[in-house]
DNA sequence: GATGAATGAGTGTTCATTCAT
DNA sequence: CATGAATGAACACTCATTCAT
């Protein structure tokens, strides 16, 4: 068996994989609005035209890294998911793996941030970004069934059990606290407080 | 006694309250990309060279403007703030002040969004944001004292307490919610299960 | 009596001038699909971006510079045009101002000849600009009343008394023929016997 | 004898076919201007670097397609040309043979027309072009030995004879003729007042 | 204080062309 | 022969900022 070497393909993907890495880092350094095609293009090392190859524009670019990071967001949240272990661990769980990423991706996370605090939030496919998350969905909706969480608007529980993760992730705003595991546990504790019936 | 009118003074006024006002609409409606001093210059009826007189330069228009809107925010919090009130009743009112403010300014409530995360975040004093909402650290400090409230770090209760909040009133986040009176009472009660002992 | 010396106002004509100058030039030098707004502002020696203070986008400068050189035309074409001589008269009169025009701007008629085929012909406010041309016209018409000229379409008139002379004044087209004044008038002859009844 | 089946010479010769006509079509569509190699590749369905293989660059392209016009054009103009004919008679078939082309390949018409005011025109080998109207002139030069047209300048009857068509057959100068077969008729009768002695 | 004109440097995007496959 | 990927240079246009008035 004879395997070709193939080195556009391989090239295509590296490319494609570098550009993607210069716009976080890019937005991540000098933010949002100071972020060029052309400045995005000499961090990834190619032409601004071999951009518009890979996307139809800037937006397309942008949109398209977001959704990428948020893909890779509930591939990460979702690791080793157990729907049979108790609804609290199955969320502590979900909430460590969060932290994780959020430290070892911090700049992915960031970018997030950054592009879903802009107008640009309002070009993705929500539903398309949803559907990743819907297990842990599941899991609330069990849970308010099993009369174990409170029976309130899914958004009002995601409020206290997710969006505090951004904050506490968020350097900028909360910069005195060291993430260690204790901290996070602690802070998970009372995220359960709130939606615990 | 002689009173002097000065109508410079007024006309300044006016004149800068222009440009903030026009610099909160703009970036609520095409985003902090797009919003470029002579756009904000045309909105606010003024010359771009006018803008100049008032601030240094974009990046001073945009901090200023930002610490602004946190002034009026902290003022509207702090509404009929009653220190003796039990702790619960005090932070329920924040809470309902501070919705009351989002959605009756919900533009300058986008603009502080956007910015905050953004790299220029990094350049307001902090000191100088965070003294105005002194009163509500007090607060939590008591409630631990008295062991009303979780010994826990104050970032850690803000995530909790207060950042929910951004996350309801953000339209693009909470689309299905209506904020009424009633729901927005609900999501308290999980705010103070969380952060309570 | 006190004048004051205006050099805003004076460089302001100035600029506009050179830049349609340096369109002009340009457009004639190296033609139309060439002459990019840079090249333009460079001619005229002004920043691109002062040419989009006089001129709404490259589309604008075109046409304008179009209508200008229209209008300069009917201009040199009416010059001494009196009505009450008879109508072949007349007629070479404005056929002679013609090419006293396309002679001395030869440049200006190469540049409306590249305009007039280009898709950017159809922008142009055709009445304003035939509105010029209306005693030209009216001597037609007259002709045709006093059963001097044929009854036909004055469109049809028009592609024998004055289209040829453009063809005559196109270098491209007749590098042979020098324009001299005997030369004209016995291309003149040819129109006139071609509408004459 | 053998005769090889050759399908390849076939595609090319599709295939340029179809890169000239997209050129045409283009041209005639958005302006030479906004004409650009890849929007014709993509209008021919082909690559751009396909159009590099049939042509040594755009200016190639736009020449070679020009010419090719213009061939057909005298092909299209000389038929049933019979010189045997009273000069009139010959004249006149000419005459309609050209409306006929230009009304039914006026993209043809047009793309030539732009071509021909623009800088490219000087590129074209004009005697090769020139050539192919051979049978024409030699009317003409018959016509001025007989006695029958006035002994003028070729270019100065060619500005009466044959420039007027263009004209007319521009829909963007004469938008209001309809060219039905009496107007032009009617039309040619003035160019042959114009010539004749 | 207030301005419109002016601009060099930058924007996002497309260009004509080449090249490895 | 045919191509999609790639690109530096150029495109039309806007930027933040300054300056003479």
């Amino acid at each position: 068996m004879i395997v070709y070497f193939r080195p556009m393909r391989y090239k295509d993907e590296l490319k494609k994989e570098a550009i993607i890495e210069a716009t976080v880092k890019l937005v991540n350094e000098i933010g949002f609005v100071s972020s060029s095609v052309s400045k995005i293009a000499k961090e990834a090392n190619v032409s601004p035209a071999t951009i518009y190859i890979y996307y139809k524009n800037k937006e397309d670019l942008l949109v398209s890294t977001y959704v990428e990071i948020k893909k890779n967001l509930s591939i990460a949240l979702l690791k080793d998911f157990n729907p049979n272990l108790p609804i609290r661990d199955i969320l502590q769980a979900l909430w460590l793996n969060m932290f994780d990423y959020t430290s070892k991706r911090a700049n992915h996370f960031k970018f997030a941030e950054q592009f879903s605090s802009s107008p640009f939030a309002g070009l993705v496919n929500k539903n398309e970004v949803e559907k990743s998350f819907e297990p842990v969905i599941s899991i609330l909706k069990k849970g308010i069934e099993q009369k174990i969480i409170k029976d309130v608007h899914l958004d009002i529980l995601a409020a206290f059990i997710f969006f505090p993760i951004y904050t506490l992730s968020n350097s900028r705003l909360c910069e005195s606290i060291k993430l260690e595991k204790e901290t996070i546990e602690t802070a998970f504790t009372l995220a359960w407080d709130a939606i615990k019936l």
